[in-house]
DNA sequence: TATTGTTATACTCTATAACTATA
DNA sequence: TATAGTTATAGAGTATAACAATA
């Protein structure tokens, strides 16, 4: 009998949160797509639609579909661009500023419960662990991109 | 400054996981929702597409799309039921008890890996924190949905 | 000539509703 | 009458390619 990989644990943690979002946002004008874009604007403040795409590392026609669907939900406006006629600042609209400060603050309170889920004596090694596991994803990502770099160059 | 959320480290690890199985998907035949489906026929056996439906949470006819592709890839055959008429089994071929067992291999090295990131010292509260965590997700989705019944049943 | 954003088109995943064959 | 699966239709998210306006 195999025994329950690290792997698993994150799986089914991600494939709960995600579910839990999904559910969250039926119903709304809102998705995880949207959000994501909501969130970008919310820390960095007012992009072009080509810096939310490289941001989000999706075509910047995707950006497009997903602002044209949270301009339409009142969440954010698209200005112009000071300096450059062909772009577009988007930018949160009250409602925009006002969705992401509730959410900020359920996600901070989520985030506390859960942690509070934890023996105490366990929460520091959790984050440590945690943290070393993103870095040595991101690691062993960049190796199989090299990989596929020098196939293709090959 | 707010400082780093248990949540963020979660959805980042989350988000990257996620990003690379879609990467590694690119260019054949297969998606995470196809290989949930993968998952389910090789731990479980032989299974109804409405059993899968059930146990992936989707409805029947988004199975039937997936076995479709599946079956067109060539790694599940639809096997008659032997007791109901109306139902099919689905089960793997061999090209798809190769890919899985393959996967499965792929999905242990990994887990393995991101363990050894780990200080040793950390394992075992990083798995304890992790299910710990699991299990509070479960329960305040399940308070949510209570409270969700209630309004809906008031 | 290069960049920003959009229109056109297509594919995957997902859902609901109506229908067929069988139970 | 209920269940297993499919056809029909629709919407979100994603991609590529071609194009317009501007740099």
């Amino acid at each position: 009998m195999p025994e329950r990989l690290l792997l698993d644990r994150l799986l089914l943690i991600a494939d709960v949160l995600q579910r839990d979002m999904a559910r969250a946002f039926a119903g709304t004008e809102l998705s995880g797509a949207r959000m994501a874009v909501l969130w970008v604007v919310h820390h960095s403040g007012p992009a072009t639609q080509q810096a939310l795409a490289t941001e989000l590392d999706v075509t910047p026609r995707n950006i497009s579909a997903l602002v044209d669907a949270l301009e339409t939900a009142g969440f954010v406006r698209r200005a112009p661009h000071p300096a450059d006629r062909r772009a577009h600042l988007v930018e949160l609209t009250g409602a925009g500023v006002e969705l992401m400060t509730r959410t900020a603050r359920e996600h901070a309170e989520l985030s506390a419960r859960l942690l509070d889920a934890v023996a105490g004596d366990d929460r520091a090694a959790l984050e440590r662990g945690l943290d070393a596991i993103a870095v040595r994803l991101a690691q062993l990502i960049a190796e199989a991109d090299e990989s596929a770099d020098d196939a293709a160059s090959r």
